[in-house]
RNA sequence: GGGCCCGUAGCUUAGUAUGGUUGGAGCACCCGGCUGAUAACCGGGAGGUCAGGAGUUCAAAUCUCCCCGGGCCCA
C-alpha cells in the first residue's frame, strides 16, 4: 500500500498540475504587497549549468517564501542575448572568419542568424529552468534584443549624455585582434600564457657602449617605444660588465643586477656609480626601432623587480599612455583593427603581435642589443569569448566618465543592503574605488547600436528614443539603423550613426528600467560573486550615471558550484556536471535541497554526489511519514473537520515543536540563511516527527473504530504535515505539493499562506528532550545487560522535576518499564536494582523478572514472529488470520494469559494451541530459551 | 603582488559577530538490536594536532599576526 519515494513520478504529476492547470498563473491573486525582484539575465548559451541552476533555485526559494507571506512578486526573468559569444558561434556556423568576411556575406544576413540563434537558445533554457521548479514568468521574459529594451537603453545613454558624462576619446583599451574590437574590463579573462621574457639594451645618446637595461614580455611593443621609466625612489647602478673581452656599461636596478648578469652570461667588473631613480631623468637614449631621441622618465608605478626600468609605448599600454600624455609623447600605434602592423611600421608590416615579437628578438640579437632571452608563463588577459590574447591599443572610443560620480557610487554601495555584508563593504567597494572610465563602444555587429549620430565636422547628437529618430524602423539593429541619416543642428551637414554598438554589459546594466519599463529600484537581486565586477557594478554605474542612484536596494551574493576537488567546472577539464544528470538520479527536490541546505549561500559549493544522495534520503524519511499517515488516515477515513480529537501530551509536544520550528524557519528565510532553514526542517521531520512522534503514536493508529484518542494523533499529524509541507515548499516544492495535496485534498499548496497562530510550551519541549535522553539510556543499559526491549522492566526511578511526570507514561512505554517514579533525587537503592548516572539525571532499574513479566515478554516475542509471517505472506494490514501454535507448557501458559493482547496485535480471529499433537506444521521459531512452531492462515 | 572569502572526523558540516563545562550532528565504518512507514529504523563504538605556526588571555575553533592550500576578482 505504501509507495516508495519516487521523485520523477511526483515531479511529472505536480508539473502537470502547475503548468497545464495554470496554478502558477492563478496564484497571482494572492499578493497584496508588491515586491520587485529583478532577475539577472543569464547569457543565452543554451545550456543551464549547475551554477545557473543554483542561482535560479535560490531566487525561486526566496520568491516562494515571499508569496507565502502575501507578496505579489514581480518575477519576470531575463536573457542577455547580444554580444560576442553568439557572434563567434554564428561566425563558425556561417563559415566566416573575420569582420571582412562578415561584410562580404552581408551584415543583414549575419544579424538575422544571430537573432534566430539566440531566440532558439532562450526556449531551451526556459524549459530547463521550468523543470527545476523555478517559478518565473517564462512566457514573458525580457530579452535584451527586443526593440523596446534597446530603446530604453538609448534613453539611458541620452540621460547620461545630458548629465555630461559621455565622452569620446583616444585611449588605450584592451583589444581583441581576432574579433577586431575593444573589450571592457569585464570581458578580459586572465589565463596562463607563455611569453618571451627579454632584457634589452637601449644605447644612451652621446655615449659609447653605455646602455640602460629594460625588461619586457611583449617585444612587439618595442616597435612603438617612445620612452623608458624608472622608479624615482629605487636604487640604481652603473655597472661595468664584460662578455668575451668586450667591456660595456649598464644602468640597471641595483638589487637585481646579479640575476641579470647570471641570465646574460656577462661578468661584473665594477660598480662605477650608484644613484636614485630620479637621477636618471636627464638621460636620453635611442629607441631600437625608430630614428629618434627618447628620454628616461619617472614612473611611480615601476616595481623594484627585473631591471627596474620599464620601456614605455604610449600607444600600447595603460600606464604608458598616461605617462605619455603627461609628457606630451607621441601616442604611436602602427597597428590595425585586425591586430596586424600597418604600413607605418615598415619592416613589420602585416605581422601580428606574436609574429612581430619573434622578428624583434632576432633583430635585437643581430644588433647585439639583447641581454637575455627566456620564456615565462604568466597570467595574461584573453578575450573572454574567443580566448585570443588581447593587446593594448590606442583607439578612439566612447566612454562614460567616472570621476565626478565615483563618490556617489561608493555612497550607493554603502547604502545598499548586501548579503553577506562584506560583499558590499569590502568587495564591491574595493572594485568601485579602483574603477576607471567605462568604454561602452564596440566595433562589432550583434548588439544594441550606439544611438549617436555624427557629422563630418565632429558634431554629434545622442538619440534617446524612437520618436527622436523621426522615422519608423522595424528593427533597431545594424545594418538597418545605419541607413538613417540626420541633419546636423549646428552645421546643417549630414549626420551618420557612428558604427559602434554598445558593450553587451551596458545591455544588462539597464535591465531595471528596460525590463518592464519600471522606474522603481529593484527590491532584490541575486547573483554569484563574480558579478562584483559584472552586473552588480554595471548596474550601479549606469544607474548612478543616468539617475543618480543604484537600481537595486538589496543584493544577495552567492558562490560558485565547483567540482568535488574544489576546482571550477569547465568543459575543457571535463568535470562539468549537468543539472539534468542530478535530477534524473535523485530528483529536482533533492538537487534544490542539496544546493540550499549544504552551505551558506555565499560559499562555493564543491559538488558531491554523496551529498545529493543524503538529501534524497532525508526526503525519503519525510515521504515515509506521509505514507504512514495517509495509510492509516485513509483506512479510518479521517476527516479533520469532523474529528473529535482528544490530545495526549505527545500531541501537545509535537504542536509546540511545530510552532518553534515555524518561528525559527521564518527568521532564517528572511535573512537568506537557507542552509539553516533546511537544517531546522530536516531535523524536525527526521528527529521529532519520524523517529519520535510516529513511534509514540503507532499503537493509537492501530486501534480499530472511532476513537477520540486516535483522532488526537491524526489531527496532530495532519497539522504537522500541512504546515511542514507549507514551510518546506519554497525549498522542495514538488514533494511538498504532493504531500499537501494528499493530506488536505485541496487544489494546491501555492494558495496557502504562511501558517500562523499556535503557542509553544518550552518547558514541555525541554522535558521531552530529557525523557528521550532517559529512554536512550535505558536502551543502552538493556543492550549492555542483554535484555531486549520486548522484556519489560518491573520498575524505574529517575531524578527529575514534578512537571516531568506528565511524560512518565512515554518513558514507561518507550523503555518498556511497568512503573516509573520521578523523584527529586536519590542515593541508595534496594537490592536487585541497578543504579546509573546519565546526562539527564540519576536512573535506577528494578531488574527482577516476575512470572507476569515473562508472560508478557513471551507474548511480545510471539507477536513479533507472527507479524513477520504476515508480512512474508503479503497479507493486507486489515486482513484477519487464524493462528496455530505448538510449544511447551510455559509458553502455552503465557499465551493463555495474554490471549487478548496477542489476538488484538496480530488480528487473530482464533488462536489454537497445540491443536493436533505431533502434526505441527508451520515455521519453527526460537524465542530466547524456548521454541515454538507457528502457522497462520488468512481468514 | 593586491583585495575579499573559505579550510573543523574518511566525506558533508554545526559552533566563529559577543573567547568560557568534555568541539556537536549526518553519511560511511564496526558491534548489537528492532521489524505492518521497513530497499526503512533504533542503541552503542571507533574516528578530531578545529589546515600549520606564533601571539593576546586565567581561558582560543572563536581575537591578532604570520604561513600553507582552495575559490572569485584585480595587477
Amino acid at each position: 500500500m505504501a509507495e516508495r519515494y519516487n521523485p520523477s513520478a511526483i515531479e511529472d504529476k505536480v508539473s502537470d498540475l502547475w503548468y497545464s492547470r495554470d496554478v502558477y498563473l492563478n496564484r497571482d491573486r494572492m499578493g497584496k504587497r508588491e515586491f520587485f525582484f529583478l532577475d539577472g539575465p543569464p547569457y543565452t548559451t543554451g545550456a543551464v549549468h549547475l551554477g545557473t541552476a543554483w542561482n535560479k533555485i535560490i531566487k525561486d526559494a526566496k520568491l516562494r517564501f515571499l508569496r507565502l507571506n502575501g507578496y505579489n512578486v514581480g518575477d519576470q526573468p531575463g536573457y542577455d542575448m547580444h554580444g560576442l559569444p553568439i557572434e563567434v558561434i554564428v561566425e563558425k556556423r556561417l563559415g566566416v572568419k573575420d569582420k571582412k568576411e562578415i561584410e562580404r556575406l552581408g551584415v543583414e544576413k549575419f544579424i538575422e542568424e544571430c537573432k534566430s540563434f539566440a531566440l532558439e537558445l532562450v526556449e531551451k533554457m526556459s524549459d530547463d529552468f521550468r523543470s527545476l521548479g523555478v517559478w518565473l514568468e517564462w512566457e514573458n521574459p525580457y530579452k535584451t534584443l527586443d526593440k523596446s529594451y534597446m530603446e530604453a537603453e538609448w534613453g539611458v545613454l541620452k540621460r547620461i549624455h545630458d548629465r555630461g558624462l559621455l565622452t569620446r576619446a583616444k585611449r588605450v583599451v584592451s583589444w581583441c585582434p581576432r574579433c577586431s574590437t575593444a573589450l571592457a574590463e569585464a570581458e578580459v579573462e586572465y589565463m596562463d600564457k607563455e611569453d618571451p621574457s627579454i632584457y634589452v639594451k637601449f644605447p644612451l645618446k652621446g655615449k659609447k657602449r653605455e646602455y640602460i637595461i629594460v625588461w619586457t614580455t611583449t617585444p612587439w611593443t618595442l616597435i612603438a617605444n617612445r620612452a623608458a621609466a624608472a622608479n624615482p625612489e629605487l636604487g640604481y647602478v652603473k655597472a661595468v660588465v664584460r662578455e668575451k673581452g668586450n667591456k660595456e656599461k649598464w644602468i640597471t636596478l641595483k638589487s637585481t643586477l646579479d640575476q641579470i648578469l647570471e641570465k646574460s652570461g656577462y661578468e661584473l667588473i665594477e660598480i662605477e656609480e650608484e644613484f636614485k631613480g630620479k637621477d636618471l631623468e636627464s638621460l636620453s637614449y635611442a629607441p631600437p626601432f625608430a630614428d629618434k631621441e627618447c628620454r628616461v622618465l619617472e614612473g611611480d608605478f615601476v616595481a623594484g623587480e627585473n631591471s627596474g626600468l620599464v620601456h614605455i609605448a604610449p600607444g600600447h599600454g595603460e600606464d604608458d599612455y598616461r605617462l605619455g600624455l603627461e609628457h606630451g609623447l607621441e601616442i604611436y600605434s602602427p597597428m590595425g583593427d585586425d591586430g596586424r602592423f600597418t604600413e607605418e611600421a615598415g619592416e613589420f608590416k602585416g605581422l601580428t603581435a606574436g609574429e612581430a615579437s619573434k622578428v624583434v628578438i632576432e633583430k635585437l640579437r643581430e644588433r647585439n642589443l639583447l641581454v637575455s632571452d627566456e620564456e615565462l608563463i604568466h597570467r595574461y588577459g584573453h578575450c573572454w569569448r574567443c580566448k585570443s590574447p588581447i593587446i593594448y591599443r590606442a583607439t578612439d572610443q566612447w566612454f562614460i566618465k567616472i570621476d565626478s560620480i565615483k563618490k556617489k557610487m561608493l555612497d550607493q554601495v554603502a547604502s545598499t543592503d548586501w548579503y553577506p555584508p562584506w560583499a558590499g563593504s569590502s568587495r564591491e567597494r574595493d572594485w568601485v574605488e579602483n574603477a576607471r572610465d567605462w568604454c561602452i563602444s564596440r566595433q562589432r555587429y550583434w548588439g544594441c547600436p550606439l544611438p549617436i549620430w555624427r557629422c563630418e565636422n565632429g558634431h554629434y547628437k545622442v538619440v534617446g528614443s524612437l520618436d527622436e529618430l523621426g522615422v519608423s524602423i522595424e528593427d533597431l539593429h545594424r545594418p538597418w539603423v545605419d541607413e538613417i541619416k540626420m541633419k546636423c543642428d549646428e552645421c546643417g551637414s549630414e549626420m551618420s550613426r557612428v558604427k559602434d554598438i554598445f558593450d553587451v554589459w551596458f545591455d544588462s546594466a539597464v535591465a531595471c528600467c528596460a525590463s518592464q519599463n519600471r522606474k522603481k529600484q529593484a527590491d532584490w537581486i541575486v547573483e554569484a560573486h563574480d558579478q562584483t565586477r559584472g552586473w552588480f557594478y554595471s548596474q550601479l554605474f549606469a544607474g548612478v550615471a543616468a539617475f543618480g542612484k543604484a537600481p537595486y536596494k538589496s543584493v544577495l551574493m552567492h558562490g560558485h558550484a565547483l567540482d568535488k576537488e574544489g576546482r571550477p567546472m569547465s568543459k575543457s577539464l571535463g568535470n562539468a556536471i549537468s543539472p539534468r544528470e542530478v535530477v534524473d538520479k535523485y530528483g529536482t527536490d533533492a538537487l534544490r535541497l542539496y544546493f540550499l541546505g549544504n552551505s551558506s549561500p555565499w560559499e562555493d559549493l564543491p559538488f558531491n554526489w554523496d551529498g545529493v544522495k543524503n538529501t534524497y534520503r532525508a526526503l525519503s524519511i519525510y515521504w515515509n511519514v506521509y505514507q504512514f499517515a495517509s495509510t492509516y488516515m485513509n483506512l479510518d477515513r479521517f476527516d479533520p473537520e469532523k474529528a473529535n480529537p482528544e490530545f495526549r501530551v505527545e500531541d501537545l509536544w509535537l504542536l509546540s515543536r511545530l510552532e518553534s520550528l515555524k518561528e525559527e524557519v521564518a527568521k532564517h528565510y528572511e535573512r537568506n540563511d537557507f542552509n539553516l532553514v533546511c537544517r531546522a526542517i530536516l531535523k524536525f521531520t527526521g528527529e521529532d516527527l519520524s523517529r519520535w512522534y510516529v513511534k509514540l503514536i503507532r499503537d493509537r493508529a492501530w486501534v480499530e473504530g472511532e476513537s477520540p484518542d486516535k483522532d488526537g494523533a491524526y489531527s496532530t499529524l495532519y497539522k504537522a504535515l500541512i504546515q511542514t509541507s507549507t514551510i518546506f515548499y519554497p525549498i522542495a516544492p514538488f514533494i511538498s505539493e504532493e504531500i499537501y495535496r494528499g493530506v488536505s485534498g485541496k487544489e494546491s499548496i501555492a494558495f496557502e499562506l504562511w501558517p500562523r497562530g499556535g503557542k509553544t510550551d518550552k518547558d514541555l519541549e525541554r522535558d521531552m528532550v530529557t525523557i528521550r535522553g532517559l529512554v536512550e539510556k535505558v536502551l543502552e543499559i538493556r543492550g549492555r545487560i542483554g535484555r531486549n526491549l520486548r522484556w519489560p522492566i518491573k520498575a524505574m526511578m529517575v531524578s527529575g522535576t514534578k512537571k516531568m511526570e506528565r511524560l512518565s507514561g512515554i518513558l514507561a512505554s518507550q523503555a518498556n518499564v511497568k512503573e516509573v517514579n520521578i523523584v527529586d533525587e536519590f542515593d541508595e537503592v534496594s537490592e536487585g536494582w541497578l543504579k546509573e548516572e546519565s546526562d539527564f539525571g540519576s536512573i535506577a532499574l528494578d531488574l527482577e523478572l516476575t512470572e507476569d513479566l515473562a508472560y508478557e515478554a513471551y507474548a511480545r516475542e510471539i507477536v513479533r514472529r507472527v507479524q513477520s509471517m504476515r508480512k512474508a505472506a503479503s497479507l493486507d494490514v486489515e486482513d484477519y488470520i487464524s493462528l496455530s501454535m505448538w510449544t511447551d507448557d510455559e509458553l502455552t501458559r503465557a499465551v493463555e494469559h495474554m490471549r487478548d493482547y496477542i489476538s488484538r496485535e496480530v488480528r487473530g480471529k482464533t488462536i489454537e494451541i497445540n491443536p493436533i499433537k505431533g502434526k505441527e506444521k508451520g515455521r519453527k521459531w526460537v524465542l530466547g530459551d524456548k521454541e515454538a512452531v507457528i502457522s497462520i492462515q488468512k481468514n
